[in-house]
DNA sequence: ATCCAGTCTGAAACTTGTTCTAGATTAGCG
DNA sequence: CGCTAATCTAGAACAAGTTTCAGACTGGAT
């Protein structure tokens, strides 16, 4: 059920997969440091062991390279969260709660966390796709904590100003204008909306 | 009680203040046509009948600039606003209405709107200041809307969640991940928020 | 084993944001 | 008016993302 990323266009040999990884392993590992400034693709190949122009028949921009980035990261937060799911009572709380932990997570490498987000939110029109899989990654995410399997009209809107709140969130903080505990007062704030667009509260 | 934008460090002689605005006319021009790519530095200058070193010395990066052209931007949005306020009869209405008006002036220019979003949301901690600056014109427009002078904690939150949303809906519009619709869909959802959030009803 | 097409490498070149410098201009002041 | 500090100009120079190219390498088909 989970989103691969893979486009099934040509299936890399096993040497191109393990490029593939070591690029995306240096790219984490410069944004990890520096944020998006410091994931420069010259040093980004020269880390990963490939030549330039191989780096960016892989990836064709550094917007790209950073969004799959993402990608990877919100795969393992997805599969850890399968592992160990929300506990709380409601949808609403198990929804906050998850997006508190994966903030949590974030705040443990806020440098790659701003590598990653400015990346996303600064994509154009090129990177839809792989923005697209990012947001359908997170959208399963959320729906998952929310335990629903076919979510109304409604529900998804309010899942899509989830996300929303929850990219532009992270932005403000990363760029120090709001708090660690804004934040958390924001996120409990829309979750809200899931209660509010509960089927039978059809206004 | 509108947040005035000039840093009233040193006051600007009148050829001084007529090269600034040069430059953010030349700024919105060519953001114009082509978007955030479209404002080059050097073309910024030469529009402006400026040197580059000039333009660098009124706006230190190509994102202070288009933050700055932002600002001016929704200043004039404010002031038009004050003129013609939204007719609406419940304050999420109004607000709702308010934030698609809004909408539609920036589908007007959608070039325009795009090479402003994406410099905010790109923006780094050293636009900070100006952020803040758009930011807080955008929360007066919102609560004007609601019709609220002393905003509660949670109403405040609420509004920021309705920045959050504002701004993220305009990119997914922008990189053409979301329909028009979609986005008029998601200001709705999100401003029920306000109801939600009505001081006799803090749950 | 050989050959072909596609891939990778290394290095240079190009673009655009940003910085720097030396000299011209301007603004304010005695 | 004449001086001085600040500002402005033109243009070179630098940094990092992106493109390009010639030649080496690889993987698969015959």
């Amino acid at each position: 059920m989970t989103a691969e990323a893979r486009p099934a266009s040509p299936p890399l040999t096993e040497r191109q997969e393990a490029r593939r990884r070591r690029i995306l392993h240096a790219s984490a590992q410069l944004a990890g440091r520096g944020g998006f400034e410091a994931v420069q693709m010259r040093e980004v190949a020269e880390e990963a062991g490939v030549a330039l122009g191989t780096l960016y028949r892989y990836f064709p921009s550094k917007i790209h390279l950073l969004v799959a980035t993402m990608q990877d990261q919100l795969q393992h937060m997805h599969t850890t969260l399968h592992k160990r799911p929300p506990a709380g009572q409601d949808p609403a709380q198990r929804v906050a709660d998850t997006l508190m932990r994966a903030f949590r997570a974030l705040q443990r490498e806020p440098h790659l966390a701003d590598a990653m987000v400015r990346a996303l939110t600064f994509a154009d029109r090129s990177v839809s796709p792989e923005v697209d899989t990012v947001s359908r990654i997170t959208t399963a995410i959320i729906l998952d904590a929310m335990g629903l399997e076919h979510p109304t009209p409604e529900q998804l809107s309010a899942v899509r100003v989830i996300e929303h709140t929850w990219h532009s969130a992270l932005i403000t903080w990363l760029s120090g204008r709001a708090s660690i505990a804004q934040v958390k007062i924001d996120i409990d704030t829309v979750c809200r909306l899931i209660d509010v667009t509960k089927p039978s509260d059809t206004a």
